[in-house]
DNA sequence: TGGATAGTACGCAAAAGTTCGAACAAGCCG
DNA sequence: CGGCTTGTTCGAACTTTTGCGTACTATCCA
């Protein structure tokens, strides 16, 4: 297995990115990356299979929210930091803030 | 026609938000509110029919991205942007931020 | 009242997204 | 090598979204 391809900064799209936020299980993973900057797969705790996760990964990756490192039979995610916030500067920080909020109605 | 509904501030949930944005054509018609205020359906210049445009204006208003007030026959949409800044403080200008974006590779 | 304007609601078809199990691939370890 | 672990890919079933035309409601104006 080799390293998927990502795509460029430069053709990260807006509307694409913010689709796959729209996921509940999507965003529960970006927000668990950001915790702890790099994590595999079978550590995610979402109640979904095996296939499906992997389907989330892929759209996560082809957005450009996250970059995967292969290591051994295991792939490393991590958030793109950096290629994000040089395309959309703030967006990325706006988003984790966003998510940290309790959702309580007060 | 009465006032349509919209929801509280405290049940706005961020992945309805991101739903809402996700679609390039939803995404366009908040970039454009942002710098008009006010604007009515069929002052938005995106190629779509009317009722697919009045779907679109729905789901804004239902994730709770935009508001509708009635004035005679027409409906004057805008940003809420002081609920949004509430629930999910500087989210929403960072989202018009990165959408001010140019898309250009560079 | 009658007509024009502004937008919504409904029903439909096409396209896209979600989810799973089964089969497959690739690297580790005994 | 053979089996275990980790994850991808494929196909299928199901749900959701998108987009449109038509019909409808509501308001304004002559």
């Amino acid at each position: 297995m080799r390293t998927p391809s990502h795509p460029a900064t430069e053709s990260l799209q807006l509307a694409g990115i913010f689709h796959a936020l729209s996921d509940p299980a999507r965003l529960s993973i970006v927000t668990g990356l950001a915790e702890v900057e790099e994590q595999c797969c079978s550590d995610l705790d979402v109640p979904l299979s095996k296939s499906t996760l992997s389907h989330h990964l892929k759209v996560l990756r082809e957005a450009g929210v996250t970059t995967t490192r292969v290591e051994g039979t295991r792939r490393l995610m991590s958030l793109r930091r950096d290629d994000l916030d040089l395309r959309f500067p703030g967006l990325l920080d706006a988003v984790l803030n966003a998510a940290r909020e309790p959702a309580d109605a007060h």
